[in-house]
RNA sequence: GCGCUUGUAGCUCAACCGGAUAGAGCACCAGCCUUCUAAGCUGGGGGUCGCAGGUUCGAGUCCUGCCAAGCGCGCCA
């Protein structure tokens, strides 16, 4: 609809031109906004206050010309002047009420589009590190990421989302250390655990499952282990130093299969772990990617060759230098070590090198806002690679602080002390912590109460939209139990008798429905489909408190039942892209 | 010190690329269940949109400065 009076608008500014009103060489950006009091109409345009100065006419007089020479249609039947030099459109009721049926017998699709005409589009998110389990911290990133690439794909994008292992890399030897000293602990072994390890449960579970499956086969002793070994910080030494020798002791004494074989069984089981999480908390992925395989099958070389080929790169102080300052970065940033190690950041290169190479048409990267200095140095690294970095995207969450009560809860992955996300799921569900995550915009910081969020109260605004689903549902069981049915057609037919007001706000409600997905996923924002359906919702509630829907008069009772179903319809469409149930009953 | 983000009702948050009288929920007060689920509804109080300038027909929204909070400024990831 809103599409439709811009087309109108359009035409009418062409007519405009050809009477030479307006010159010939403009072309506005037309703006039709949905009327916010009803004495405005359904909708409103401030084209005219827009190009007054260029028609060299005010406001008021070109808004009088636009309105004279707007096209004949079916649709609207009053155009008004108003204030400064509003055009405010309103539509036939009619045609308001002709959303029934669209929704009817669009069912489930109803509020799709193909905006998107099939661009390819990458959502990368989460990509938390192996090195332990999903804490609540990430839990916002994965359902807003989820979300977020639902809602790309409901108007019609091809979305691929994707998962970044980080499974290279320093902390991934700390993890695998971590590891195998516990397990040399099961072993019987007695040795001081490293202040800089990961010290959390699942690491001695790990640990315990590889003695159950391999027995003594990666024992050694103690003293073994520590001999020779700088002193940790505790004892006044340095914890980088104490940890790093303890992993070049255990690749020594392990061997590269050895040692190669403890890692993975870590890896494994975490990340194992973590897709479990996800897939139960409602997040799927098309593809895991790999860091290791990056630098395994030299795209991390092959990504530099392309840097140092366009004259990126230079030489510094033994080490490799990305000149990213000259692109947009505060400084330039080291991509190859004096030890001869990739940094992070030269993967990160060839990731999003590679991501370009699969011809996404845009990329879309959500990292926790802690990581927002890094976006300059990726854009720099995307433009020296000689794309276009308009292509990228890149969406920050803020993180929640948790707090229980009053309290607030502090976390540590090191220490091994967090909320998982796992245990967020089995006290509050998948959908009440979806619907809370996914509530407010992401650049907003939260306040996450465990608290409140575990209590199952009708404090949590998720029910109120559930329960107007259910009483829908509740409806139509009453209505069999009163051995009654409901005539479709009939229904449809009878619509001009959906006269009150709470109905005519419900029909305009679900006619948003197409906008605010559009809205909501252009602007990467859940949050409005969530705002829309709480309004809705109440809407819902506010109706069926004020009139009866199973009344004796047939036809009547038809035509509200079909606009009751129609909201729940989209009431389950929009908790379904959110990846929330919608229940039968409560 | 520099950079990014945020600042709206007592609390948690909305406000559609600048638009007409800034809206919800929670909390508080007063009402509504012999009628489709009261996890609901109705009404009420509650605001110098952090502060000060600027841009224009119009600013919570854009620009500048200041104040406050969070985060970031490694040859860590």
């Amino acid at each position: 609809m809103k599409h439709k009076i811009e087309a109108l608008i359009l035409q009418a500014i062409e007519t405009l031109k050809s009477e030479s009103v307006l010159d010939q060489d403009i072309s506005p950006k037309i703006i039709v906004d949905r009327s916010r009091d009803p004495m405005h109409g359904d909708f409103a345009t401030n084209i005219a206050l827009m190009l007054a100065k260029l028609a060299r006419l005010s406001p008021r007089q070109l808004a009088e010309k636009l309105i004279t020479a707007l096209p004949q249609n079916d649709v609207i039947i009053k155009v008004e002047l108003a204030g400064p030099g509003f055009i405010n459109f309103f539509i036939d009721p009619g045609f308001h009420f002709q959303v029934i049926k669209q929704i009817h017998s669009a069912g489930r699709e109803f509020g799709l589009s193909q905006i998107g005409f099939g661009k390819k589009v990458q959502v990368e998110f989460v990509s938390a590190n192996p090195t332990g389990p999903l804490h609540v911290g990430h839990g916002r990133g994965a359902a807003y990421g989820s979300v977020v690439a639902d809602l790309l794909q409901a108007v019609g994008f091809d979305v691929h989302r994707e998962y970044y292992v980080n499974d290279a890399g320093r902390q991934m030897d700390i993890l695998a250390t971590s590891v195998w000293l516990r397990y040399l602990e099961v072993c019987g072994e007695v040795l001081p655990f490293p202040s800089n390890g990961y010290r959390g449960d699942y690491i001695r579970e790990i640990a315990w499952n590889i003695h159950k499956d391999s027995g003594t086969e990666y024992h050694k002793t103690a003293s073994s282990v520590l001999e020779n070994i700088p002193p940790d910080e505790p004892q006044g030494g340095d914890k980088e130093a104490h940890i790093d020798a303890l992993i070049d002791r255990a690749k020594n004494l392990l061997g590269e299969t050895g040692y190669r074989e403890a890692f993975q069984i870590g890896l494994n089981t975490i990340l194992g772990d973590i897709k479990d999480d996800l897939k139960e908390f409602g997040v799927d992925y098309q593809e895991w990617f790999s860091e290791r395989q990056l630098l395994d099958d030299g795209s991390v070389d092959k990504a530099l060759q392309r840097l140092q080929s366009g004259g990126h790169l230079y030489e510094q102080d033994g080490a490799t230098w990305f000149a990213s300052s000259r692109l947009g970065d505060e400084k330039d940033r080291v991509v190859v070590r004096e030890n001869g190690q990739y940094t992070y950041f030269a993967s990160d290169i060839a990731y999003h090198m590679n991501k370009l190479d699969r011809g996404f048409d845009r990329i879309v990267d959500i990292w926790g806002a802690d990581h927002h200095g890094y976006i300059p140095r990726v854009r720099a690294a995307i433009a020296a690679l000689g794309a276009d970095e308009a292509k990228l995207k890149v969406l920050l969450v803020q993180f929640a602080t948790l707090y229980r009560g009053d309290e607030k809860v502090q976390m540590s992955t090191r220490s091994g002390e967090f909320v998982t996300l796992r245990q967020l799921r089995n006290e509050v569900g998948k959908d009440a912590a979806r619907f809370f995550y996914v509530m407010r915009r992401s650049e907003q910081h939260m306040d996450f109460d465990l608290k409140l969020a575990t209590s199952h109260s009708n404090e949590n605004p998720v029910y109120y939209v559930q329960y107007a689903h259910a009483r829908v549902c509740s409806v139509l069981r009453q209505l069999t139990e009163k051995g009654l049915e409901r005539n479709l057609q009939r229904g449809l037919d009878s619509l001009d008798l959906l006269i009150e007001e709470h109905e005519v706000n419900l029909v305009t409600s679900l006619g948003q429905y197409p906008e605010v997905l559009e809205r909501a996923a252009l602007q990467h924002e859940p949050h409005q489909l969530i705002q829309f359906l709480r309004e809705l919702a109440n809407e819902f509630h506010t109706y069926y408190n004020a009139h009866q829907f199973l009344v004796d008069d047939a036809r009547l009772r038809d035509a509200r039942l079909n606009l009751v179903c129609a909201v729940k319809q989209v009431l389950a469409n929009g908790l379904g892209l959110l990846n929330i149930t919608s229940p039968e009953s409560m």
